[in-house]
DNA sequence: CGTGCGATTATCT
DNA sequence: GATAATCGCACGC
């Protein structure tokens, strides 16, 4: 069983199932299509469940992380910071917890409706390369929302679609610290799972995460 | 260019 | 009641 498929052929089940740390980067460059919407991943990150102190899953199910225990091929879609949601692919087998966040990709179709998405919360014309830069943006370009949590991707007729692309060149891929990811004993450095098509704009920032501020107290 | 901060709310302790 | 897998803008160099 391999990560890597035909371009233009849809993901199978089986694929997503291998572990995580295999299907992240495999991710790369595959196409994902919603409601007019067609993004091209150039970054990404692998969340390994109850092993992964940086993962939501990592203290066991909950009602909210249920979904990362189930099958792969589903998407689990969380809302960051009460602001921004953010889309997973769930991975591995039933019960691994794993899954991987999208965090940016090249809008490759549809252009159009996904810079009205982003009109809607900010002002001012979005550049190109920054209309699926970074994890919320990526989710309100597509029109993915509280209602995807759940979703199978790989349901006959579903309204999310995820497909091959061409294999990027080996050199291509890049790897290093998770963006942002707190958790206990500073996760982002021990567990390097982020990974990302060197040389492509979309590309986000890498950000470390925010040291928990001191003072407490508000009045 | 880099760094810092406020927004806003579901979720879990 | 505290926290969080973020974002965009303000500010200082």
């Amino acid at each position: 069983m391999t990560v890597s498929g035909e371009p233009g052929r849809r993901w199978t089940r089986d694929a997503l199932a291998l572990p995580v740390l295999q299907v992240a980067p495999g991710l790369l460059g595959s196409l994902l299509t919603h409601d007019g919407v067609t993004v091209r991943l150039t970054e990404v990150e692998a969340y390994a469940g109850q092993e992964d102190p940086g993962s939501h899953a990592f203290r066991g199910p909950t009602p909210r992380t249920e979904v990362m225990f189930g099958a792969a091929g589903h998407l689990y879609v969380y809302l960051s910071y009460g602001v921004h949601r953010c889309v997973n692919v769930v991975t591995g087998e039933p019960g691994s917890a794993s899954a991987v966040l999208l965090r940016a990709g090249e809008v490759v179709d549809g252009a159009r409706v996904a810079r009205a998405r982003r009109l809607a919360v900010r002002s001012g014309v979005v550049p190109g390369r920054d209309l699926a830069r970074g994890p919320g943006n990526l989710a309100r370009a597509l029109g993915l929302g509280a209602d995807h949590d759940g979703v199978d991707l790989l349901e006959v007729g579903g309204p999310v679609d995820l497909r091959h692309g061409p294999a990027p060149a080996p050199g291509e891929v890049r790897r290093g610290p998770r963006v942002g990811v707190s958790g206990p004993g500073g996760s982002a450095e021990r567990f390097p799972w982020r990974f990302w098509l060197r040389s492509e704009p979309s590309v986000s920032a890498y950000r470390a995460a925010r040291l928990p501020s001191r003072a407490t107290s508000r009045h």
